[in-house]
DNA sequence: TATACTATTGAAAATGATTTTCAATAAAGG
DNA sequence: CCTTTATTGAAAATCATTTTCAATAGTATA
């Protein structure tokens, strides 16, 4: 996956190719930190100096919707977008420099029966994210 | 734990107990769903009328900080507080009804270490969220 | 390549949630 | 009681996000 196949799966998908759009999937698939709208603008405006906020949020969105990219969730706030992993997966940050790295192989599946053995609950769906600090960090 | 020892502690931290923070007390502490500062307000007018919403998210900073309530995370959004349980445990959400259930017993040392072993972070704390449908819902 | 169609754009305005300011009130300790 | 000072609700301010709108630019087609 690069950020050409991004822009597209978006015209696939019915969207156009515009200079907007590509700063800010450039900006965004090429962050190893999560990165809010506002950071987004910031850093696609070196690319594409008359880039606006209001697309930067409508460029997410659209990256969202396709799974693209996903919504990270901290202590901190849960504004900021990371690119997506492919396959199940999942995410470990770095508390200090905001850093992320994915992980998968997870086991879950004898805890979610026991949990809804227990409770009653039919489980759908798991989320799992591991804090602490990345190499550089500790 | 009882909403009366949780005025207690924040007395015993330096705080007052008023009309005001009764309601929310006793609104946030009886419900078992994850409720908006919005909702808080609507529920805990009926308790005291001349309540503000402004003191409702005051008070609602002051139990988080206290760890008697926590927020809680969804793909709808993060604006909803449930009181903490007791010692580690995580949540089990019902995707209809919002319900909400604890549960402990999750073990994830051996993924820990390995994902450290892996990547080369230093892992500090983990957050575990399930979905599902709980009884009356499914 | 030129043209037509219409999705996309950025600016400005609107919205919604949360925070700050402030003067009046009420809790707690003596 | 009295005094001190934390707390209150209303209003204003702030901040993030969304909507509106007329101008622009991508894309399909001829
Ligand atoms: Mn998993
Ligand atoms: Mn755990
Ligand atoms: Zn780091
Ligand atoms: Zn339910």
């Amino acid at each position: 996956m690069s950020a050409e196949n991004w822009l597209q799966q978006l015209q696939d998908n019915g969207y156009r190719i515009t200079a907007a759009r590509r700063a800010v999937v450039f900006t965004v698939f090429g962050s190893v930190h999560a990165l809010t709208p506002a950071q987004v603008y910031e850093i696609a405006r070196k690319k594409y100096r008359a880039l606006g906020l209001v697309t930067v949020y409508r460029t997410l969105e659209k990256l969202e919707e396709q799974h693209l990219i996903q919504r990270v969730h901290q202590p901190a706030g849960c504004q900021a977008f990371i690119s997506s992993g492919m396959g199940h997966q999942h995410l470990l940050l770095c508390e200090q420099c905001g850093k992320v790295a994915f992980f998968e192989g997870d086991d879950l599946d004898a805890l979610t029966t026991a949990i809804a053995q227990k409770t009653g609950y039919q489980i759908h769906e798991h989320w799992l994210q591991l804090f602490g600090l990345c190499s550089s960090c500790k």
